[in-house]
DNA sequence: GTCATTTCTTACCAAATGTCAAGAGAAGTC
DNA sequence: GACTTCTCTTGACATTTGGTAAGAAATGAC
């Protein structure tokens, strides 16, 4: 759990007896290419960690799949309002590839918020820090072509390019797979 | 207070003393159309619930102001990670009507959010809350056109049209003002 | 009310992106 | 290794949206 605890400790100073606690409420687990960590439809209990791989998370409109985002190792995956409200989920959250996730359940989230205020500390961090990524991808998407956000998400995670299929990066950035493809050949 | 009071309710239970004292940590501030609540470069130290008034987030980018956001009555309003992290701040918070805003500054926040714990409670929801709107805006962004968006947005918030400069909400659906004017016309 | 300023609309044309269909290439299966 | 399936690319064309510039309409200032 070395990926997970540096993450932590990224955010927050913590002793190493609450550390070794938050830690111990995650579950280490492992999901093949193709399988799903949460389905549409269900009710989300459960947060990951990815600690190597990537998934996806996407919905189907109209009978096609709109990739809403793509998660690399070092972040978390959740159904965000699911998980917090328990209301019905709409996502559907696949492995792109094998990864190796390390899980925690809302009941384990919540107790160790009620029981160390660092991981609600934590967990504030992480949600702002979400929604300040998620707001810099809804700010491009509003002014920029199609060929600076190619270009951006280039520069910033060009190993998404090797390990994840061009069509699911097209639709991360609101384009079609034949865009991708032609911004790609110039 | 009495908007303010009703939304907190609305999210979370909670005896009346609490609730007195987390109202009693907000002041009345009245804000007249042109002037700022917060401006980019600045650190965001407080956080707006919005009685009445709208106001618009928006940053400039090589000379055109993108609008973000229009907040409503009835939403708060902040530069979300500068208020939590004290990072420096890049969005323009401006009134585009005169307003009435409960303000709270960062250190009655953060003092709430140790004392009283359903303030805690209340920000997490609408941390969560504000996510999922997130969320949705850039999903829809991700595979909708410009008139799907356009008649969304006309039948969830028909009011904006009333009383923000139509430019704004171009933007805010990523799109030229002309292009909104063209959208109107059919 | 009159004038100045800002905002909105319109027309024309250009550029970006989507759609469809076909085929090439890569990956998975037996 | 041959086959099937999935993924990517390409070309032709359609559609959507943007850019520019001008004028109309609305708003604000005096």
């Amino acid at each position: 759990m070395e990926a997970l605890k540096k993450c932590i400790l990224k955010q927050v100073s913590i002793n190493l007896i609450s550390l070794e606690n938050i830690l111990s409420a995650f579950e280490c687990a492992e999901i093949k290419k193709g399988d799903y960590f949460l389905r549409s439809g269900d009710l989300c209990r459960k947060m990951a960690f990815i600690q190597t791989g990537y998934l996806r998370m996407y919905d189907t409109v109209q009978g096609k799949e709109i990739t809403f985002w793509i998660g690399s190792s070092g972040r978390f995956i959740t159904s965000l309002s699911s998980f917090v409200f328990q209301t019905r989920n709409f996502w559907n959250i696949e492995a792109v590839t094998d990864c190796k996730l390390y899980v925690i359940g809302r009941e384990n989230h919540f107790h160790l918020c009620k029981t160390e205020p660092k991981w609600l500390e934590f967990d504030n961090a992480l949600l702002a820090h979400s929604f300040a990524l998620l707001e810099r991808s809804m700010f491009a998407q509003l002014h920029t072509t199609a060929r600076q956000r190619f270009d951006t998400l280039m520069a910033e995670e060009p190993e998404l390019f090797h390990y994840v299929p061009l069509q699911y990066i097209a639709s991360m950035i609101g384009i079609t797979p034949e865009s991708l493809s032609r911004l790609r050949k110039n």
